[in-house]
RNA sequence: GGCCCGUUCGUCUAGGGGUUAGGACGCAGGAUUUUCAUUCCUGUAACACGGGUUCGAUUCCCGUACGGGCUACCA
């Protein structure tokens, strides 16, 4: 039987950092058993949809490179892959479910249920409440037909029986134990006609012949209800196998990764840049901020899970040779953004300067600067060794694109003297006139005419930077004088001489 | 409150009955680079607590504390 897994994530707005996470983790297994991964989109309540948010899924996954085999968008045979499309079939199957007499239809209203738990403590719907409320358990078989002709309202729940020991075999976890008496009378079918997650989520895993179910802690307490579900559809022999992943942790203090940490934190919590309806809403993303994806793959597949050894950087081809269930931790990860910004660093530095080039001409253009392709493999090599985002190559070298804004006055002030002044002027002569435009030639010829001049390299060096790039951080001035050409280097040799 | 899950340097983690408890990020110092960054070296710092089991527990068991999740006609 071969593997067959999902990533079922609901369009609820901006699918969060965690959620790639799980994605991440279902390919990854996926790829490695040589198995299918599917894209599911969970969209059944109706009331949380967001316009938006699964193209955003879509787009995230194409982003990072996390191709489903099947869902939406993406074709196969299992589907529809949207939740909302299935309608029928979760209908045919709740009422499947009440024939087997493991399920039943109530009639009670959310208000009613409200009320008794504001006045009880403990309020459940279970085997110990069932026989007091008003549900095809308790009515006269006469009267739930007439409801039930009548259209309802009604919805269906789950009949759990008491006294049952539930075993959950986890993956990552190993044996978690649940008392069937503990456990409520699930709602499956809402009064809406749309199906709850439990419902939709087992009948779907069924159909689509999923395998393995990789998906959040929060899930862990209810998947003794699920088991129950397979049970009564007699679907207990081709129940997926559970794993359940820590969660992500903020960066400080308590609780989970929030959207909120984002502007609380000043870092990104999602993948893409989102658009909300308010300000509030709108959220910066791992893109935009300047990440590279294989750089976010890395980090969201070491948070949370190590395959042993010192190896740190890994391509998604060596993550997924590596990767295995049981090497997932159990306890949460805390998001660590410094982490996150030294990979990408890395993965910058380590990238071809056609790849660079590729990310920075866009981001150039957006500048209004012109550049040739050659131009922008040269700012590549030049700058791929001090940026930590994309966006850094032309904000912190913008000075290889216009011309400088800012000097650094104080590093002026002190090496800028008559007699260099004289010198200067010499120099700007000797360079703008010099043949073979190179680094090597020029660095050669520039220090022996300051030698020759009686001047030592670090009296003129630094003002050379100051020149180029306005200030004291940067490339190798002769790396920048060589991609800046020959008028432009002399254009601003001749600006620094008109500071005062 | 109830039910479930967890707990190794500040953070991500490796490890596992006898180890100088390893690596990475961060931080600090140094070398290289007449800038910055990169790179390299060094340093910093951890088995939550209490009981067992054992010749011996950070590792196994039980408690406690702390953290987390769930407890909706949300997922």
């Amino acid at each position: 039987m071969s593997v067959r897994v999902r990533f079922a994530p609901s369009p609820t707005g901006a699918l969060h950092i965690g959620g790639v996470r799980t994605a991440l983790y279902n390919y990854l297994f996926a790829r490695q058993q040589g198995g299918t991964f599917i894209l599911r989109i969970e969209d059944t309540d109706q009331a949380r949809y967001v316009p938006g948010a699964e193209q955003y899924i879509i787009e995230t996954l194409k982003w990072v490179g996390l191709l489903p085999d099947e869902g939406v968008g993406f074709g196969g045979d299992k589907g529809p892959y949207r939740q909302s499309d299935r309608k029928e079939i979760y209908h045919k199957y709740a009422h499947e479910l009440v024939q087997r007499g493991h399920a039943y239809y109530a009639f009670d209203t959310p208000e009613a249920l409200d009320v008794r738990r504001q006045s009880e403590d403990n309020f459940t719907y279970n085997h110990l409440t069932r026989n007091g409320l008003s549900n095809s358990l308790t009515l006269p078989a006469s009267e739930v037909e007439s409801r039930l002709q009548a259209g309802g309202p009604f919805v269906v729940r789950l009949k759990v029986e008491p006294g049952r020991q539930i075993h959950i075999n986890d993956l990552i976890r190993g044996d978690v134990i649940f008392q069937s008496s503990e456990l409520d009378d699930k709602v499956l079918l809402k009064a809406d006609g749309m199906p709850t997650y439990h419902l939709a989520n087992i009948v779907d895993d069924h159909l689509m012949e999923i395998t393995h179910v990789i998906r959040g802690e929060e899930w862990l307490p209810s998947t003794a209800h699920h088991v129950l579900l397979y049970e009564g559809f007699g679907w207990s022999d081709t129940m997926p196998r559970f794993s359940h992943l820590p969660l992500i942790l903020k960066p400080v203090g308590n609780g989970k990764l929030s959207k909120r940490d984002g502007a609380k934190f000043g870092i990104p919590v999602f993948p893409l840049e989102w658009t909300g309806g308010t300000a509030e809403e709108n959220f910066s993303g791992f893109r935009d901020t300047g990440f590279m994806p294989e750089a976010v793959i890395n980090f969201l597949a070491l948070l949370g899970w190590h395959p042993g050894g010192e190896q740190e950087i890994f391509t998604l081809e060596e993550l997924v040779q590596a990767f295995s269930v049981d090497h997932i931790s159990k306890g949460g990860a805390r998001f660590d953004y410094e982490k996150a910004k030294w990979f990408n660093q890395k993965y910058i530095q380590a990238a071809d300067n056609a790849v660079l080039a590729s990310y920075i001409g866009p981001l150039a253009k957006n500048k209004g600067y012109e550049a040739t392709e050659e131009y922008l493999q040269q700012v590549a090599g030049l700058m791929k060794e001090r940026v930590t985002f994309l966006p850094d190559f032309v904000e912190t070298g913008y000075y290889l694109f216009e011309p400088v804004r800012e000097y650094d006055r104080e590093t002026f002030q002190k090496k800028w003297t008559p007699a260099i002044a004289v010198f200067f002027n010499e120099l700007i002569g000797l360079v703008a006139t010099f043949d073979t435009f190179n680094a090597l030639a020029l660095e050669e010829a520039v220090k022996h005419f300051i030698q020759e001049k009686g001047f030592k390299p670090g009296d003129v060096l630094p003002l050379l930077r100051l020149a180029l790039a306005g200030t004291m951080k940067g490339p190798a001035v002769f790396d920048m004088a060589a991609a800046l050409g020959r008028e432009e280097t002399a254009r601003r040799l001749r600006a620094l001489t008109q500071l005062q």
